[in-house]
DNA sequence: TATGAATGAGAATTCATTCAT
DNA sequence: GATGAATGAATTCTCATTCAT
């Protein structure tokens, strides 16, 4: 009886998980719109009304899966601004890491990364706030004179923001780059540019 | 003369060009599945019949923007490396021209551009045959010794691609920024790097 | 003039008779539903008004097709009953001669056949037609001696057309079958049976 | 367990049911394309999504009814010719017991039989398998010298076939003629013949 | 908690037919 | 007499969502 108690919440609990990782599967595969519940639930092995037990519509389930995209990418970019071990590190070194960091997760990630970084309203405001931080993070860099000072860091922290989306479509996600790579050629693009 | 010449179509090439005209708007900012025909016909004064008098289906006309869209860009940029003006530029105002160029036209039609660079299946192999025809430029210039060897021109293509794929949406057709401030910022970073 | 008013109205008839060539060509080939005024009319490069200049709708060149055929069947079947020729010959003779006529009427019109005999409403009233212009035939040469008394001639004559229905498909337009042979051999069955 | 049994579907195929029924009721009576949805819908008394819940179109329940037709018909001509009383019977009893459970068959499933039997494209296929079948049996009895050799049994099975198939039409259905009338009838005809 | 069954609301598309010139 | 252009009126079908049990 506790038993029965305790379990159905933890089945439901799976379910729930089930749904949530099948749905990003679809929608990240097919987008919004051509995404239909009734595939969702047949895939889960569920019933359409269950699908409602657990979430309030296809826009709730889909809002969530931008929600959970956007909270593990502000999570990991915060921490990487923690990060003991870049400290020691040069310059170059530590805007490698934390490039490395969002293309490691979103290579971990990929069908939440379709999802939250290209498909969603809010991608806007997610790509803005990532960009935000990056240019907050120069400037200091700049400040402390890293970097030439005529540089607008606003729009470094664009075009950056840019660069990473377009490579992890094209080299990360489907050509398979390391994470590593790609941002070493982007960083050292970036500081030292194509002269010769 | 004049008469017969015109009798075929000039009042249904208005209309149907009114209607493609309306659609890129509609398209362009509710993308495609939220745009109705019905709200495209209302805005025309057209029954919706009438739509399938010039265009096949809903399908077909956003082909037909997207392959619109195509079609221009690919003219362009290929004037653009014929110019002779830029003959006698140094290599960077070649550069900064030719990114102009690509700026003022995203611009100058920015329902087209939403369109077709952002929304289309097909926006990949556009943005790829760009990135390509890019990549081939540098490569001529990396050849004869402009930039460094050691620099993969296919990530900076990409990257390339990047960059303008974000500043348009950022700073072109949403900040207002000039076309050619904006390309002179990216082909300042992208050549002399942000080391001071 | 004279030649103009003479030129037009021939014009106008030719291209009368030249869409209902195509539509009967049409019905007979799709139905009656899927056969498309614009298919009739592209066809006969006319434009749609056009047609209902000469027929006031579908419907109603689909029953002028109908009637031509009921006109020209009963036509042929009355004749058949007067043609001199046959008094001479044998009953079986006559019979043969008879249903040839018809087996070579419909060879010769295979689209207002099917329309007019297989796909009209009307098909129906004018099987019964032929059936009993057949049935009178009968009885009177019953009466004459040459049947058996116990057969009951509206069979035999429903029958009749049954067999001419079903091998005019199976074996005259589609088999290519003759008339004759095959008019030779439902009047052998008919007449002598079948068992040894 | 009873209950269990039944709870799936029990409802349901009630409701398919009815809908396959009058679905059968409305193409008889009028034809695949002047039958509606909304009008079965109607009349079962369910909203238009419920009919797409059990079939997926139009075509294919029309469909449906077409394989229900050939699938009962095929089995009741194989059966019949298994059936053991037939054996004692002479040959001429034989015949005619077959040819009544056709007309039988087509009396019972009055709507089916339209459909099946007259308005579906698969008909001809459908008659060419009876055909084909009654061929062989023919063929068997006329090896064992019931009938005259220089008869081509080809002709008579479709013949026989064309004469069922207007019987059905004008005695059967309409006239309410008796399937063993009918079939005696004809049976005799075909064996006998007319002449006297 | 779970499900079989149902539906409201709409969307695209088709086609015979007719204006207006 | 002819045509470019337009449309009224349907019709099939889809899908997220919800009853009733």
């Amino acid at each position: 009886m506790g038993k029965r108690g305790r379990k159905k919440g933890a089945n439901g609990e799976k379910r729930r998980s089930l749904l949530l990782h099948i749905a990003a599967e679809e929608f990240s595969k097919n987008g919004y719109h051509e995404t239909k519940i009734s595939t969702i639930v047949q895939r889960a092995n569920v019933t359409q009304p269950s699908f409602y037990l657990y979430f309030q519509s296809k826009e709730e389930i889909f809002k969530e899966l931008v929600n959970l995209f956007h909270q593990k990418l502000l999570t990991l970019v915060q921490q990487s601004l923690l990060e003991k071990g870049l400290e020691k590190n040069s310059l170059e070194e530590k805007i490698t890491g934390r490039i490395t960091t969002i293309f490691s997760f979103f290579q971990e990630h990929p069908d939440l990364t379709q999802i939250g970084f290209y498909m969603a309203n809010e991608s806007k405001e997610i790509k803005s706030q990532i960009a935000s931080q990056i240019e907050q993070n120069l400037r200091e860099e700049q400040k402390n004179g890293y970097f030439r000072a005529d540089i607008d860091m606003h729009t470094v922290a664009e075009s950056l923001i840019g660069i990473i989306e377009r490579l992890t479509k094209t080299k990360l996600l489907n050509g398979g780059t390391k994470p590593e790579k790609l941002a070493n050629e982007i960083v050292r693009l970036l500081l030292y540019g194509m002269m010769s």
